[in-house]
DNA sequence: TGTGAATATGTCTAATCTGACATATACTTA
DNA sequence: TAAGTATATGTCAGATTAGACATATTCACA
């Protein structure tokens, strides 16, 4: 859908500073990027947190070292989809998903 | 990445009774399954909200009435990322996204 | 029932995404 | 510094997804 433009974006080093620099993109553009890259930091944190290396990743993802490397990135090749599959996989719950996208504030 | 297996059981009818029926799924498999679908009835809801036709919603999203009508009945030739850039594009908050997919239960 | 509007289903082509590979660039630590 | 390990980047062929079109089905209601 609007992707092109993203792209075109993201490819030119704008990733430096990523959350900010959204301006050029409609807000939608901008809070779906910012989607993508909150998954991406909380793939590469349960990696982390697992003492997994990317290849170690990989396998169990039955992908490839490169593309966990650029779905941590929140390369613009990978989609939310295999982001949340992936997630899935390591054992992320509907709930933890949700937090990652809207921490939320339950008051305590 | 195990879509294939998806895509054939969802194809030969078992979608009468949606959540039911994940039997033979992995539960990741069934999980973005079922998010799919909730994402998918959130879009009809807001659609309807609306008042407005699939078409209309079409023209609004840059797709066709039948990409609308495989949107909302959880199609699997529809991605997560569609379903989620089309809510973004109706007005949905990141908020509001994170309760559809977890409705939460804030104690009140 | 018949007509029209809305929605669903099937299929095609183009666009996008994915895993894989090669290779480059960090990061340790000897 | 060199060697080993981990991560990043570029590219590409095959797989999946998107929009479009045709057509079927469903629904409301005169």
């Amino acid at each position: 859908m609007r992707e092109a433009k993203r792209k075109r974006l993201e490819t030119k080093g704008w990733k430096i500073g990523r959350a900010k620099d959204f301006l050029n993109l409609t807000p939608e553009e901008s809070t779906y990027i910012e989607m993508k890259l909150e998954l991406a930091d909380s793939l590469r944190k349960r990696r982390q947190n697992r003492k997994l290396s990317q290849i170690q990743l990989a396998k169990l993802l039955k992908s490839s070292q490169s593309r966990i490397a650029k779905m941590e990135a929140g390369d613009p090749s990978v989609s939310i989809d295999l982001l949340v599959r992936s997630l899935l996989v390591l054992g992320v719950s509907k709930r933890h998903l949700a937090k990652i996208v809207y921490p939320a504030n339950r008051t305590a």
